[in-house]
DNA sequence: AATGAATGAGCGTTCATTCAT
DNA sequence: TATGAATGAACGCTCATTCAT
């Protein structure tokens, strides 16, 4: 588990901890609610029952938050992908097709559809949250390499991780147009099937030069 | 031409004409170079070198200056548009493939990199900037759309609409992998290629149910 | 004649005189419509349609405007006690009891709710606020102190002088009360028969010591 | 007591409660002084030596001040109102006589004639300040009206209630007049000995239709 | 561990006023 | 005579942060 961003001496004890899980489930919930400008610490404070001075005892920045914000999120992600690893029926196109509609369907929640554009535009200014960026799909792609690997072993390394990019970042960018609310949120399973589709085609139509 | 979200009577001189566009070319500027965070009025006075209060007298609020600003990229992406489409040598296919690159490889302009993922984040907030998103990528559509029909007269015109919106979803999803300064920015021409291919891919093998 | 407030060397020909009495009717349109507070010149300029500039071309100050609209308030007044004193029919009860009842029931039109509390408010502050309220009351109290002289010869000057200023201000005391939209204002004629009652009562009981 | 305007959680400690105390009474201070135009945050911060920050921190808008300090104003009043009620001694007359000057000659004091005519000209702009002014003078009335029927028993309850309107608006009517520094001052007590008489007059011979 | 008080910088916005044309 | 551009000061208000208790 990584380590918090919290101040030295702080969420040591039991209760320290909670009241640093409480805080990281509050601002996700207003970030998801209210976005990213409805983010304020008087705002975490209400939505926990706290005080705003009790919120800079744990995290003397507010960027410390969203650090510790922004990986919680990564870690939801990354233990979803162990679980799938590890539920591996070892039919290796069936769990491609799962993780891709999995993640394809997940853009459809209102966390989701907040959260990460949110995430890609801080990214460009906040060294944080171009950190919280890279490791999250580095995360994602190392298991979409696996299983690309596994599906065409012909594919030479470079050319898998290319493809990898290639899919992930095709799914991202359906965010601002099947997300929770958005024009085209009644078309998501439809536009996950046919991505589904291309990206099997592409990985296994795909050959060396 | 759209109209200016100015205050009415103002803007109408030469002087105050130029003084809009200067306001506006300074407001991308620093929300390109600071985000959106960054773009007060107070920095966009002083990158114009003029008063806060000049500002207000032709954007008596922020949020009319934001419209103007996201409607005149939309105007630039449309005026290129259009220039692609009255420069159509008659064979779709290049046409296609030529619409493709440019607006892929485009993703790589700092301009492009920054100020999308901005959009996107502030259009789950803010309803002007909902709204620019959707006229941006509904003209964007609408061309591939046309091109698509064209390329596979068989495709059943919701088809057409769900795979252009597919390949220009999957198209914006690379900026924040092959933009400026971001990780795969050295991949972007050959991420580029397998877009491009596999958009013609699916577009030519897809067929009616 | 007052002088007016304005430049000078404004407002000398034909035009610019109409300009003036333009600009004061738009500022006492918008005094009563959207009080004080919202008196701004830029208001005032849009409901005249013409420039702020305009404006300040003939009043370099806003305090000239406000106290040449003062007086125009109060030139009406004098100009109405004048009517009445000439319209004299020889009964000066009735003349008498005619003056209370217009002054009271003139505090119902939303110009005077509106225009006085502003100008006492003001008075307390600003020197020619105050010289416009005692300038329109001398005048109303040496109306009523004819009148009450009249009615009551055997009442000495100082105690006329007191009896006028008591009635003038037990009238002007209703508009917080009986003004356009107050609570007590469908009862603006009760209350004005009492106190023509009372004052008549007051003014013809009333005995030296 | 009525509840205060503070920002909820703020106020409550004894420092805290001291403070906001201040803060009305540098308010008021100023309203006396520079009227409601200089009525400002910053005037009310400088004049209790502490930051904007800190008002707002207690009063999150201004309007929530100023309807505190119209309420501490009532609240003076009601007191006094009480004060008077339970010091009763039995006469009728000299009690109803006693209220009727205590009220007038208070139109003397720079206080109150300042800070009503403000109200006043606020009503008509402000929902909270028109609020505040039918509260006081419902409380005013009241008092009256209890004496008025005590004093003539054969008066019906709505003739109770005009009379003691009546005569609330005649009293208020002199604040221009006779307030502190105004022309009259001089002549307030005898001015308010021919209201107290005229009132008692209106009073005692008024007959039911 | 937690609170409530307090700050200071900065925000968008208003507005009277000046001025070149 | 009239306009539109421009300014600068001030406004109410927000908010991250500090700190004494």
């Amino acid at each position: 588990m990584r380590e918090l961003q919290t101040r030295p001496g702080t969420g040591a004890s039991n209760k320290g901890e909670q009241r640093v899980l409480q805080i990281l489930n509050g601002a996700k919930e207003i970030l998801i609610r209210d976005g990213y400008r409805g983010l304020t610490l008087r705002a975490v404070a209400a939505e926990c029952g706290i005080s705003v001075g009790n919120i800079t005892y744990y995290y003397r920045h507010k960027a410390d938050l969203l650090r510790d914000l922004a990986h919680r999120v990564f870690d939801g992600y990354a233990a979803e992908f162990t679980r799938i690893r590890d539920a591996s029926t070892g039919n290796t196109r069936d769990e491609f097709e799962a993780v891709l509609r999995f993640i394809f369907q997940d853009l459809g929640t209102r966390e989701t559809t907040v959260f990460f554009p949110e995430l890609w535009a801080l990214a460009n200014h906040e060294d944080y949250a171009g950190e919280a960026v890279n490791e999250i799909y580095a995360a994602e792609r190392q298991l979409f390499e696996e299983l690309i690997a596994r599906l065409n072993p012909r594919l030479p390394p470079l050319r898998v991780k290319l493809l990898a990019l290639h899919i992930s970042a095709s799914i991202e960018g359906h965010t601002m147009f099947v997300g929770a609310g958005k024009t085209w949120a009644r078309q998501r399973f439809e536009l996950g099937e046919i991505l589904v589709q291309n990206a099997l085609n592409l990985v296994m139509q795909d050959a060396p030069d």
